[in-house]
DNA sequence: AAGATACTTGACTATTTTAGTCAGGTTTAT
DNA sequence: ATAAACCTGACTAAAATAGTCAAGTATCTT
């Protein structure tokens, strides 16, 4: 089990941007300065982001992006869905009536996957990116 | 963010192993049939289980593996440390005071990995073997 | 109008991890 | 003796990851 770049920097960014996010656009290039992060690397995280409007993009001199909603709003469930991020801990399909072994019942451990999978979901669908802010309020960059 | 096949093997292996585990060992052989598992890999798997003592080995024909300890007493927390499935998803070495960034200060996610993690850690160290077989007693394989 | 900043897109790639396979053992019941 | 089953280490194909690179387009400032 792990997480990978991609959720994370996404995570990360976003923390970042909602903080600088008062009046002006935030550029991928400060974010990048910001939280050590490659800046192509951010232009494709931000991309699916943006695709899935949880950021608006301001172009030219001066832009950058902004939050599409209120801090609030964003739960950590919509950023991980948006770059693609799975918390997917069952193999087989859900939907399927077949295991992950192929046969013709669920495994063994599929009802251990699955509740692991809601467990997980809920706590970062109770996490907004306010939250998160919030916590490092006190803390320097 | 996803689980290995390593780990998932190990569990169902495990499950198996327990609900068949009366009087005589269980061979990797049956298993492997039983939840269509690699052989070979379900050997690479034990290898590991034998090590940690989970299982105790019994060699020769009609020999097999069987459970060290009672079902009960074994936490899906140590059937994942057995076999180096991770449940690691802060980036950085959390005794060090430099963030995944290489900078002086964690992230601005840190604590939320490590809320994350320590969430999935509870959940794997509240359920036990005996759990898993109980919850699938019901079913035919 | 020119230049600079910054978003936009898509293709490409080195590295690492994963999920095994393969080959050659050793041990023990029958 | 033979077969079942454990034991070990090395090897590898395929997939995923974490980027890089290149060539744009839009808009602001001067
Ligand atoms: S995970 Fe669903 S059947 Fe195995
Ligand atoms: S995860 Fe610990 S500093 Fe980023």
């Amino acid at each position: 089990m792990k997480l990978t770049s991609k959720g994370r920097y996404a995570v990360m960014a976003l923390a970042d941007l909602a903080r600088f996010n008062n009046v002006n656009p935030v550029s991928l290039r400060d974010i990048s300065l910001r939280q050590g992060i490659s800046l192509d690397y951010l232009e494709q995280i931000f991309s699916k982001l943006r695709k899935k409007e949880i950021v608006q993009s301001v172009r030219g001199t001066q832009g950058g992006y902004i939050l599409n909603k209120k801090a609030k709003e964003i739960k950590l469930t919509n950023i991980f869905d948006a770059v693609d991020e799975k918390v997917k801990t069952v193999q087989c399909k859900k939907e399927s009536k077949k295991g992950c072994n192929g046969k013709a019942t669920k495994c063994l451990t599929h009802n251990l996957w699955d509740e692991l999978e809601n467990h997980i979901y809920n706590f970062f669908d109770e996490k907004s990116l306010e939250d998160l802010v919030k916590e490092n309020s006190e803390r320097r960059i």
